[in-house]
DNA sequence: AGTTAAATTTAGGTATACCTAAATTTATTT
DNA sequence: AAATAAATTTAGGTATACCTAAATTTAACT
């Protein structure tokens, strides 16, 4: 069985590379806050395991066994996200902390038990996918839309409705769902993105970026 | 905040503590299954800290911040137990293992939410008595079986955790909290006890008679 | 194309918590 | 009281996973 960090780094690596493709050492570094030069060392134990493969200096990429593996964790993740809110009643902004910790000592007999008592829940309360005791992938990951890099064109699959004013914001530069979006430009000192929406051009902050859900197209 | 290892340490040591008195490094670990140098330098990573008196070649004892800090583990370790039974339906003699990683890593919200859940509960699955969070414990009144006379009947009030098979094997003979076990012979040579329980006639070894523990009925 | 900047990796070092083997202290036996 | 046995501690070493600083590779800019 993978340590809790490797599987850490396989979780964090999957979400990414579905925003990415191919995964760096600088954007694992940020995404984990641990030091580039402490990434690369495990990316090379990661590899040497047969998780993932790395080409030195252009990144990595999970194999099938490294998917697998991070699909596990994150259903895990998510299970307990949802147990979390439907029986311990513990708020939204609350639980991915908590569930952060929990899913690396969740046994499978945990695992089922929780999946049982959900009634076999389809979705997280963020409305994400929960993955299959195979680690299949149903519905198609979304990801923030601050992961996506310039150039691609993704499409809108939902907003976070943590903020009402932010929704109506949003709204009103014409996101919507299934809305296309075209990603010309990452400003690097703010994070805030240069969009085209509808054949107009609007600049997006990385707040209200995070708090948008897009699939590629 | 103590590490997980450290947080082990002394909930073991508590628990030995209570039949013991003073804990040598070898009972420690027999316990915990790690040879006696490692014990011996925890031992002595632990006193640093305070959470300890150390008596080298003597043994230790828990200071006040040490005991506070054990019961609060063992609060969480009862509480979680309490929570897979009454809540996600778990086996009585599975619960341990899965209590036991977790009770290391659950925060005091988590541990609030649970408590608040189960109604504030006093006891655990087995009867051992739940720590308040101000680490204050009362026992209740009862005593192990080994020390019933032929002829009484008791009712069980709490099962030594301390193995796992055991738990099982005791569970099997239908032996469960609340059960009332009626003493019909206590046996010279071996001191094993024949006792009636719903109807069925069984021998329970002294070993298994000292770790139940039963009131008067 | 050549230089500079950025990203990545390697080198050397730290902390935790374990191990075996050897040394030391305490307890037991003759 | 001396010798031996048992318990405990110290010494030296391992694995994991992190760090900073230096070296290397790749990308970007005149």
């Amino acid at each position: 069985m993978a340590s809790e960090q490797s599987e850490n780094y396989l979780k964090n690596i999957y979400k990414l590379s579905s925003g990415e493709g191919k995964v760096t050492t600088s954007s694992l570094s940020d995404k984990l806050q641990i030091s580039p030069a402490s990434v690369s060392e495990m990316i090379k134990k990661l590899a040497e395991e047969g998780t993932l493969t790395h080409t030195p200096y252009k990144g990595v990429e999970l194999t099938e066994e490294g998917k697998k593996l991070a699909l596990r964790i994150i259903r895990k993740h998510r299970l307990w996200e949802m147990f979390l809110v439907e029986v311990l009643h513990f708020r939204w902004d609350e639980i991915d902390d908590e569930a952060e910790r929990f899913e690396h000592i969740m046994s499978d007999k945990m695992e089922e038990k929780i999946d049982h008592a959900l009634g076999h829940p389809l979705t997280d309360p963020h409305g994400d996918p929960i993955p299959t005791k195979d680690g299949e992938l149903k519905c198609p990951m979304s990801h923030p839309m601050s992961d996506v890099r310039a150039g691609s064109t993704v499409r809108v699959v939902r907003v976070s409705d943590s903020n009402s004013e932010m929704l109506q914001y949003v709204a009103s530069i014409g996101i919507a769902l299934n809305k296309e979006i075209h990603v010309k430009q990452k400003m690097s000192f703010d994070n805030s993105m240069l969009v085209k929406i509808d054949n107009n051009e609007v600049n997006i902050s990385s707040t209200i970026a995070s708090n948008i859900f897009v699939e590629n197209v």
